[in-house]
DNA sequence: GATATAGTATACCAATCGGTATATTTTTGA
DNA sequence: TCAAAAATATACCGATTGGTATACTATATC
């Protein structure tokens, strides 16, 4: 059974993560979360301790939805490099589906809480490192079945990929040209299979 | 001749920059900007339109600022693909440089002025495309004279190398870890020697 | 269907926001 | 040296900030 404050609560949240996402922290008044859900401050704080512990949980359940969405994204594979290869895969449709959410929550939450908000940049801080985890996970199994080389170091590769997605997210999207993750992912393909693939 | 406010204006820009950099637009405060310089309103709002203008000058001094130190640094050779190099090199010690600005500009202010503030946005995005129309104009050099090799793109390599750039930079500044840029700089050599080189 | 309780709206708080009008001080050129 | 002008400080503005205390309303349980 879920009670009313925790249908409340989850439409407040589901309404509100895309404007903190879009504006950032700072730049995101209660009035403007009002607005939105077009509740009052008295439904907000009742159902949250205050505008950070809000903001929190509003990039936990943006990330959730995200990783649920390249799971099931990946889900298309068994095979090792052929996950690596849809998680590419995934991110060339990223432009759309993060302007959904209003951009890249762990690109926009990253750096508009670095020497702003320790809270808020811890957690983003932890979803990358589990991301990078996840990547390391899925190369060592590649390694173990002999689809990826053995000489590949497993978590420097997963940086690597990651840091090219991140770095093509934020061309895009400051540039607005979609170009910049269309062709890093053609980039990561090249990666995969000529550095990885054994 | 130096006026007083000339003087005035250019240490109001020097000290506020980095405040601007770390915090972001809209969570500066004018207070914190009087309390950092030890000046009042009325001297901020004597030698600047308003705190949007004053912003856009502060970006502006800190890309110049950099931009420079790039162009000194690349001096060091004529060759193109040397200059590339230096560069990357350059990028090395880019973590420790740019903590002095309180992080880098082109991605603090392009991901806070994104959605926000259209005018800073606009500037950011001229200072990108100028990067990258410099670095394809060192590669159309080095195809020239035959150092680099003619089935290169200028334009797509140098877009390349700076998502990477870009990339490296954000997870440095994200994890706290300048892993991320020294082995990307790795990777930046590895393509300009493996895949530009003639 | 009454009642206790959970949930939401309203009204208000001091503090701060960006910005301005004016007073005061500092600089400048004769 | 002195007055005009330039530059900075002060005091104030209405609006908005995050947050709270309290009043009201809807819901669930008996």
């Amino acid at each position: 059974m879920t009670t009313k404050a925790e249908k409340t609560a989850t439409y407040i949240i589901e309404t509100v993560a895309p404007i903190f996402n879009k504006n950032g922290y700072a730049a995101t008044s209660i009035s403007d979360l009002t607005k939105a859900t077009g509740l009052t401050k008295g439904a907000i704080y009742g159902n949250f301790e205050n505008k950070e512990q809000l903001a929190i949980a509003a990039f936990k359940f943006m990330v959730k939805s995200l990783m649920q969405e390249i799971v099931k994204h990946m889900e298309q594979s068994d095979s090792p490099i052929e996950k690596l290869l849809l998680i590419s895969d995934f991110y060339r449709n990223y432009y759309m589906y993060a302007n959904k959410m209003g951009g890249c929550p762990i690109l926009n939450i990253g750096v508009d809480a670095n020497n702003q908000n320790s809270l808020l940049l811890e957690k983003v801080r932890v979803i990358i490192q589990r991301i990078q985890d996840q990547l390391a996970s899925i190369i060592e199994d590649g390694i173990a079945i002999g689809e990826i080389s053995t000489k590949v170091n497993a978590m420097y590769a997963a940086k690597r990929i990651d840091t090219m997605i991140q770095g093509a997210i934020f061309m895009a999207y400051t540039m607005d040209d979609e170009f910049y993750i269309k062709d890093t992912m053609d980039q990561v393909d090249k990666m995969i299979n000529e550095e990885l693939r054994a």
